[in-house]
DNA sequence: GTCTATATATTGATAGAC
DNA sequence: GTCTATCAATATATAGAC
C-alpha cells in the first residue's frame, strides 16, 4: 500500500491515543491548511500563512504537524475517500437515468459545497499527481473500470442511449468540478445579475439537459 | 487598461527595438517558463529551474527578464490573446450546428496541442485570476456575452435546441480542457491500453455525440 | 552579454525557556 | 503546549569582473 493509501486506512481507523484538545487542533490546522492550500498549491501555501488562518503561531502548528509535507497529505487523503464515493454509490441495480441524474446532481452540489476541496485536487491534478498517482491508477481505476461496466450493461439492454463510458464519466466530473475551480471565471462572465447563488440551480438544470438529451432512449 | 492589457498590446505592436537574438533568448526562456509555471504555479515555479530548462544562468536569464513576475505576466498575456481566439471565430453567419462543432473541435484540439498553456490559464483561475481578472471581467465577458446572443438568436429560430448559452460556452470549456488539465487522470483511469494518442480521438466522437444530441433541433 | 560572487528576504524547521 | 529566538536552506535579485 503506498503512503496515501495507509494514511487513508489510518484515518479511517482511528486508532490514534489523542486527547479530544489535540483532534480537534489538528482539525482547526487542516481546516486553515485546506485554504492555503486550494489557492496557491503545496509549494505556493507558506506554513506562516497556515497559522496566521489558524490563529496560532508557527511553532506551535509545527507542534502537532511536524512537516508541511504532513499536512498536505492528510487533506489529501480524507479528500479522495470524499471524493469517490459519490460514483461508489451509483447502483447496478438502479434505475439508469435516474442513477446518473442523481450522480451529476450530488457531483454539482460538492462544487457547490466543497469548493476547497475541488481546487485542491485540481492543484494536484496540475502538477501530475504526484502525492496521487498510486490511487488513480489504482482504486480510482478500478473503481472506474467497475462503473464502465455498469453502463455498459445498461447500454446493451437498450436502457441508455450508446456512448463511451469512460469519457462519459470525465464529462461529467469536467463540467460539475469547473463550476469550483473555474469559479472566478464563471462569475465575472455571468456577471452580477446571474454570477450570485442561483448560478448553481442554473447549472444544474442546463447539465441535466446537456446529459438526458443525449443519454435518453429515443422512441423512434 | 489595466497591465496585462498593456503587455497584450504592446506584444502586439512590437514596437520595441530589439535585435534577433534578445527576442530568440526571450523567446527560449518563455517556452522554459511555461513548462515550470504551468506545473508549479506562479510561486511553486523557482527561477532555478526556469533557467535550468532554458539552458542559460539565472543571472543571465534575469538580465532579459528583470523579474520573475514579468516573465509570468507576459506568458499570461500571450494566452490570453490565443485562448480567446476560437470563440472570436464562432461566426453568426453560419450553420449553427457546425459552427458549433468546429468550436468544440477547436477546443480540443488546443488541449492536445497546448496542454501547458491550458495549465497555466487553470492555475491562474485556481488562485482567483490575480492577474487576470480584468480581462475575464471586461474582455471576456463581453465576448461571451456577445457570443450568448448569437446562440439565443438561433434559438429563437428554430436552428438550435433551446438551452442556457453561457452555461453552454462553460461546458465546452471544461469538457476540453479536462483533456489537458486532467490529463494525469485521464490515462490513468483510461490505463496503458486507451490511455495513448488515441485518447483525443475517442474524446473527440464521446464530445461530437454529448454536445449534438442536445443541440440538434429534434424531427417531431 | 555572460559569468562568479554575494546581498537580502523568505521559509521550513528546531532549540530551549516557561 | 506555547512562546521567543534562531538556525539552515532556499530563493529573488544585484554587483561587478571579464
Amino acid at each position: 500500500m503506498n503512503e496515501i493509501g495507509k494514511l487513508r486506512a489510518a484515518d479511517a481507523a482511528r486508532p490514534r491515543a489523542e486527547t479530544r484538545i489535540q483532534r480537534e487542533k489538528q482539525e482547526v490546522i487542516l481546516a486553515a491548511a485546506l485554504d492555503v492550500f486550494a489557492q496557491h498549491g503545496f509549494r505556493g501555501a507558506t506554513i506562516d500563512q497556515i497559522a496566521e488562518a489558524a490563529g496560532m503561531s508557527k511553532p506551535n502548528l509545527l507542534y502537532y504537524f511536524a512537516r508541511k509535507e504532513d499536512i498536505h497529505k492528510q487533506l489529501l487523503a480524507r479528500l479522495l475517500t470524499t471524493w469517490l464515493a459519490p460514483l461508489h454509490e451509483l447502483n447496478a441495480a438502479g434505475d439508469p437515468i435516474s442513477e446518473l441524474r442523481s450522480y451529476i446532481r450530488k457531483k454539482l452540489e460538492m462544487a457547490r459545497d466543497f469548493p476547497r476541496e475541488s481546487r485542491l485536487f485540481a492543484n494536484e491534478m496540475l502538477q501530475g499527481a504526484p502525492h496521487a498517482i498510486d490511487v488513480l491508477e489504482g482504486e480510482l481505476k478500478a473503481l472506474v473500470d467497475d462503473k464502465a461496466g455498469v453502463l455498459l450493461r445498461w447500454m446493451d439492454e437498450g436502457r441508455l442511449n450508446r456512448t463511451d463510458p469512460y469519457h462519459l464519466i470525465f464529462s461529467i466530473w469536467a463540467t460539475t468540478q469547473h463550476y469550483a475551480d473555474f469559479d472566478v471565471q464563471v462569475r465575472a462572465v455571468l456577471g452580477p445579475e446571474r454570477g450570485g447563488e442561483g448560478r448553481f440551480e442554473d447549472a444544474a438544470r442546463y447539465l441535466e439537459h446537456l446529459f438526458m438529451d443525449g443519454l435518453r432512449p429515443k422512441a423512434r
